[in-house]
DNA sequence: GAGCGTACTGCACGATCGGTCAGTCCGGTT
DNA sequence: AACCGGACTGACCGATCGTGCAGTACGCTC
């Protein structure tokens, strides 16, 4: 009999491996021998679990991806109140996916073309969209891109700015907070 | 007689076009070739010019890194008018250096150990350390973080997510006002 | 035990990487 | 005319890149 599998060998911890080095080193900095050693396999067997470096990236980014995009399909954002819970999954999910957010957020633009990079940024696109009401300046969008853009730069540069690191569970509603309090208009702002 | 070089032929034009290929395609991920190319130049002339590819990358950074010390040197935060103050000069900072911001935020984790960058980080950790007043909260923290991220990515990333572009003159002074309304005290928030 | 599919590997390939080096061209001095 | 130094180049080096391919070890089913 088989509890859990111990280590999940395979194509799994390949993922692990690529998503980790592709964060670090970005898309063309990271290799496959360098991917490979790092999970404990040679550069071949790779190439036999994914049918190229695109694909591996493909396979990396994909569940980050299909992860917003459900995300975004149950977000109910007719009023504040929705809109504040839409935001606390945002934050979840920014924690859940940090690493493919880095990959996405840092070096997505020198992947455009790729797939699963194409489709993310869409989403991020009507994420934005979707959240700025219709009567917004165009100072509501800049708080709303720097909002936003902060947010996941936060959480993805965390561990190489902060002063004092703070511990992810209390960090997570700090930024669920401030995220609504500069999205949601409830802030009065002069003229 | 010659008036303003038409070309600044070499060094120069090596910088930007460095400047432009780290930019896009991280430091690794660009190529003294593609570099030489775009300059115009072949791969020897680059090597002529710069002992290395991190010598190169120290030339291409080093003019921002220098304007940031400068604008932190001659800072004063000390009262919210000379924080405003401050804010505005930091956009202008951001708008003159986009490129090298865009190499700093986006890949300079995997940068790290090259002088240039080093350097970089310790000073935007200090302005974050400065700007923060003695009695902030955490929270207080996570809002100086966003806005700073939040305020570099939309201009390095604003070609990539913006769906409606502002002309830069219409955005910097809103990318101001809004760091201002983030940084500053001023903005009213319940308990 | 023959046969088969899955997981994995070593080896070799052409291309490209950063970097070295000897040499060319050319305007200015002497 | 001889010389010099700066700008620039082509040929080449060893290493590494992504990828293709033949082969091996092992567990499963007839």
């Amino acid at each position: 009999m088989q509890y859990a599998r111990p280590v999940p060998s395979g194509a799994s911890q390949l993922v692990q491996a690529a998503l980790r080095s592709f964060a670090a080193s970005g898309f063309e900095g990271a290799s496959l021998q360098r991917i490979a050693d790092a999970a404990g396999l040679s550069k071949s067997s790779v190439l036999y679990h994914f049918d190229s470096k695109e694909a591996l990236l493909d396979a990396a980014l994909r569940p980050a991806v299909v992860d917003l995009r459900d995300l975004l399909g149950t977000a109910d954002l007719d009023d504040p109140a929705g809109t504040q819970a839409f935001l606390a999954r945002f934050v979840d999910f920014l924690f859940a996916h940090r690493l493919e957010v880095a990959v996405l957020v840092n070096h997505g633009s020198a992947l455009r073309g790729q797939p699963v990079v194409d489709e993310a940024d869409a989403l991020v696109v009507e994420v934005a969209h979707r959240l700025r009401p219709a009567d917004a300046s165009d100072r509501d969008a800049v708080r709303f891109g720097v909002a936003l853009a902060g947010a996941a730069f936060v959480l993805v540069g965390a561990d190489r700015w902060a002063t004092e690191q703070l511990p992810d569970e209390e960090l997570r509603p700090l930024l669920a907070a401030v995220l609504a309090e500069l999205v949601l208009p409830a802030a009065p702002q002069p003229a």
